[in-house]
DNA sequence: CGCTTTTGACCGGCGC
DNA sequence: GCGCCGGTCAAAAGCG
């Protein structure tokens, strides 16, 4: 679990001397008051599962290849950042249905995108595409799967607190869709990573018990630890 | 022109 | 079966 705080002030997008951040990673299975990052030299991590985590190093390259820029080049010169602890409430906020991380989830062997891939590559495309088809409705546009449960990926959320929704953390995303959210007068926003072999997704959305805090919601554990790590390299440059 | 955002419709799971 | 809700699709609009 990755908890910092950095007076941070990201480049144009954010408005300048106001940002105060405030970063926790977690999942359903870590006690509320297991924060690790008692310093800056303290390696970040995301943990996986009941009594493990992956060091973020161990994280960033291992299976899953990034042919993005790498994090750091996209990130302009840090300002001073100061990490420290996020309070256990905060984190507790988040309904633990959301930020699912069962014991087994890090053995799934695809994720939910990746199993619809392979779904779609599963079944053979008898169809042929014309002109006609183009007009069809939707239902017909789309096969329905019989009996297949969706497994859902595991997710990883960090709750950051900035008067901009969508922060830069390094990867480049495109908005697929927004939602409303119950009991919430702030949208649900749906991103999908756009990097080549990226097919990872994310939520963001702001909460409602708090304003100031924007909660985004990785489907994915190795973006969760390069997000980590590239706001704890941000932490440790400022430092030097 | 290519990529991103917007937005209404659609889909599937779930509870009643 | 029906309605609710979260998530996704895809056409159209926006933008650099």
């Amino acid at each position: 679990m990755l908890l910092i705080k950095s007076m941070a002030d990201k480049e144009n997008k954010l408005k300048p001397n106001t940002s105060s951040l405030e970063i926790s990673t977690f999942s359903d299975q870590i006690p509320a008051n297991n924060y690790s990052l008692s310093s800056i030299f303290d390696m970040p991590t995301c943990e996986t599962e009941k009594g493990s985590s992956l060091s973020l190093i161990e994280t960033m390259f291992s299976s899953h290849p990034i042919t993005t820029p790498s994090t750091f080049d996209l990130l302009q010169p840090p300002p001073p950042a100061v990490p420290l602890l996020v309070p256990s409430q905060i984190v507790n906020k988040i309904p633990s249905s959301e930020i699912v991380n069962t014991p087994n989830s890090s053995s799934i062997s695809s994720s939910s995108t990746e199993a619809a891939a392979n779904d779609d590559q599963l079944q053979p495309n008898t169809q042929t595409v014309d002109d006609d088809d183009q007009h069809k409705n939707k239902k017909q546009l789309k096969p329905k799967k019989k009996n297949q449960k969706r497994q859902r990926e595991p997710r990883f959320a960090f709750m950051t607190k900035s008067e901009v929704d969508h922060l830069d953390d390094g990867f480049r995303w495109r908005k697929y869709g927004q939602k409303a959210v119950k009991n919430s007068p702030f949208p649900r926003s749906y991103y999908r990573c756009t990097t080549a072999t990226c097919g990872v997704k994310k939520r963001v959305e702001r909460s409602s018990e708090d304003t100031s805090i924007v909660v985004t919601t990785y489907e994915a554990e190795y973006i969760c630890s390069r997000v980590a790590f590239s706001l704890s390299t941000l932490s440790m440059k400022s430092q030097s």
